[in-house]
DNA sequence: CAGGTTTTTTACCAATTGGTAAAGCGACGA
DNA sequence: TCGTCGCTTTACCAATTGGTAAAAAACCTG
């Protein structure tokens, strides 16, 4: 049905044993994957991780390959969550400090996750450029045409809308993706997510802040 | 004589085709390694790329390994220098603009060079955490306070320094390491790089222009 | 051109790795 | 009790890969 191809198990896997081994080797496969890159990841490592045989990994997946795309297409849509949410219901300029926030938190909370979807994009995206251009894509220039009109009507100062969620995308993530420089650089472990957290929201609240707004963010200390 | 250990060929090159040769080396091997990671990068392609047979290059270099640490070593000053070259003899906001765009420059120019940091760091920087100490994070310090001394002299708005920094080389470096996800969500490759340049300046210039300075960079478009 | 040194090639190897075959095992229904 | 089906293990394989040995070729110097 699906372009999966799998011919060792269907997609919707049917026991209680299946989900949960299923999940098990996704999991393993996020930390492994995560770590060392599709290439330098082995099966024996997801294998282990997940605490059984290499054989009985491929059980339930049919190949290395098939792991992989498995992980990224079952966690991009949560990936691309607050994007999809950034709509016109709030006003403009806390519905995008919201999306900031949000995006942040994610990076905090789920580096694994932004570490894979670095390793592939840095890659060429070799297994993702497809679901680049059918999942992300559209809603891209969608949220792009949003902040357009908001930034025409004067809600938001001018901005480049792409750029800018290339920004956001860029500062955010990089706290996952670059996270050993940043611990060799900033070494104090707690202190640092609020700072993160302080100074993201000045630099975008200072961009966005509609000409004229005397509502500039104080000193951060 | 230097820790690396070499013994094959000494760290200095004698012959003029040993310089040729190992130069030759170091470019194939930073094509390959930035593309697909040091676990996923082969001899055998390095070997190809560079039009030698694989003992060959080993005859240059100990190892694999070898070549990937002074690929790192050779352009890790390169890579820095325009962090090194901030100082004070400027007024602040035109050198840490100046900053910015060196090294928006750098990753439009270098990409490569970009992206082998880029998968080093995202993997934990195994082989390159003696130098994120050694010699990075002197310069880190030294410029954050540079940086401070600026906001607290009320020459640049307040910012917390070290974030500042990473804000940087995150939205810069992101044009070379997530290329691919730009490529395929602005198509458009000609005025992409104007309109990235232009919304970098305008992002940092908000962020770092002094309270009560009229100096807001109009609409970009 | 002789003789030693540097560079390159050919042939090879041991370890790793993704993947397969097939047998064993366990539960469950008839 | 038997057979079947879903899960797991053992044993194995072919290809790839980092690396080596040693001979051959090219190069330099006197």
């Amino acid at each position: 049905m699906a372009e999966d191809g799998s011919r060792a198990l269907a997609d919707r896997p049917r026991s209680r044993i299946q989900t949960r081994n299923r999940r098990r080797i996704l999991d393993a496969a996020l930390d492994v994957f995560s770590q060392h890159g599709f290439r330098g990841a082995t099966l024996d490592q997801i294998a282990a991780q997940a605490g059984m045989s290499k054989p009985n990994v491929l059980y339930y997946f049919d190949s290395k390959d098939a792991i992989h795309v498995t992980l990224l297409n079952a966690l991009m849509a949560e990936w691309l969550a607050p994007l999809d949410a950034l709509d016109a219901s709030a006003d403009p300029l806390s519905a995008l400090m919201d999306y900031v926030h949000r995006k942040l938190e994610m990076s905090f909370e789920m580096p694994r996750e932004s570490r894979l979807f670095a390793g592939e994009i840095l890659q060429g995206a070799p297994r993702m450029a497809p679901h680049l251009d059918s999942a992300l894509a559209p809603l891209f220039v969608e949220k792009c045409a949003l902040i357009r009109g908001w930034s025409a009507a004067g809600l938001i100062a001018p901005v480049d809308p792409e750029h800018l969620i290339y920004s956001i995308w860029a500062v955010t993530q990089h706290y996952a993706d670059f996270e050993a420089q940043v611990a060799a650089l900033t070494p104090e472990p707690d202190g640092a997510r609020a700072r993160a957290t302080a100074h993201v929201d000045t630099l975008f609240r200072r961009l966005l802040a509609p000409a004229g707004d005397a509502a500039q963010t104080g000193a951060p200390d």
